[in-house]
DNA sequence: TCGCTTCCTGACCGTATGGTCAGCTTTGAG
DNA sequence: CTCAAAGCTGACCATACGGTCAGGAAGCGA
């Protein structure tokens, strides 16, 4: 991504600072909004004073557009394994097993994205003009060529794409709930299997895929 | 619900300005969040002193509280179609229908839901614990009797009304995105139609409702 | 009309927040 | 070793926010 910086003890502190910052960036502002959001706190558990932080991201809106261009990165990145495949089975169904695995690795980032497009998405309202205005398009186009192929029902593409985000993405974003319902308890390995298979079931027979 | 007040000129007044404050409070705490919401601006919204506003509902949270009431509310009724049917098609294709009209006549109070529950559910976890749970177990109960009479194929009913609530409330949540990939324009009333029969045709042929 | 209650509101207050800054310490190239 | 640049931070500031309150206006039963 960046060239390999010499690691001199100045740029090690840099990147250890600002992950640390950015990582408890990420986690206060899926908590509390980006309103409800503090620097103090955020400071806090970074464990760093509060002037280090403007240090770093002179202002909260500068903080918090650096946490969401990262989310967008690993969210487009759940594509590449929709690429090169065959078919739908093997296309969604490896789209579905990434991104609900970034639903349990990355919860807090996602619903900070899921926070941010509800709001108006204010920051990032360029990347889905660009970026994910390209990226739907081309998905679009390939699932159109695998109905076309005959290897799935004809189904409107952009509705199958809202559905995969929504139903991956709800288990990160409404995570809460989910886990009120589980009886107060996160979901056990075995849970988080059930339910990309249950997914994977439902979507792949709706589709037709075969 | 209540019994028929004597619309006296003062309980006309109470019930048009609470009702006024409501729905500029849902629309102000969609936009911004709980924490980014003011009173100021939900009171300019109502066309009302910000004084006001604090003589009908005390405190932030009381007001917010009562939104959420309100769209919780809305969020079981819209479970009365799935109630009394013979089976999966006519129960979750009324239920889909259902959601997807909320999530179109009433997107601010689905962004407030779905803020809530992603912030931890901090006002309404005691819903979530009773009503919320028993009326998830009746429905997955209901849906087990469908599976068990051969109606459907056998699927984990949770994680298909998981799928449901997610599929149909992200039309609402996530629709300034949808709305973005469309050129930027809403829907029409035939785009919405075209949604809910992607997704009824779907879920109803992932289920293997027969 | 009287008198009590409800409704209304401008002015005000304490606090918390985002952001600044002067001056300190640490690092590392020459 | 020198010294400029980078890193760090306690103390501070202006502002905006949620909430209060005293006192006036309007409604209404008797």
């Amino acid at each position: 991504m960046s060239e390999p910086e010499r690691l001199s003890k100045r740029n090690a502190i840099r990147l250890e600072n600002e992950q640390r910052i950015l990582s408890a960036a990420e986690k206060v502002f899926a908590e509390a909004g980006f309103g409800g959001a503090t620097m103090q706190l955020i400071a806090d558990m970074a464990g760093l004073p509060k002037a280090n932080l403007h240090y770093y991201f002179p202002t909260k809106e500068d903080l918090y557009r650096e946490v969401v261009r990262n989310i967008f990165n690993i969210w487009l990145h759940a594509a590449d394994s929709f690429d090169n495949a065959p078919g739908p089975i093997e296309g969604i169904g490896a789209y579905i097993d990434a991104k609900m695995e970034i639903s349990r690795r990355h919860p807090d980032g996602s619903k900070v994205w899921a926070s941010e497009v509800m709001h108006g998405a204010p920051v990032i309202q360029d990347y889905l003009e660009t970026t994910l205005r390209e990226w739907t398009a081309d998905r679009a186009a390939l699932i159109q060529r695998w109905i076309d192929e005959g290897k799935m029902a004809p189904i409107d593409p952009r509705h199958l794409l809202y559905m995969l985000w929504a139903t991956t993405q709800h288990y990160a974003d409404f995570g809460h709930q989910i886990e009120t319902l589980n009886g107060g308890r996160p979901f056990s390995d075995k849970q988080w299997k059930a339910a990309k298979d249950s997914v994977k079931a439902i979507i792949l027979r709706g589709i037709g895929a075969v």
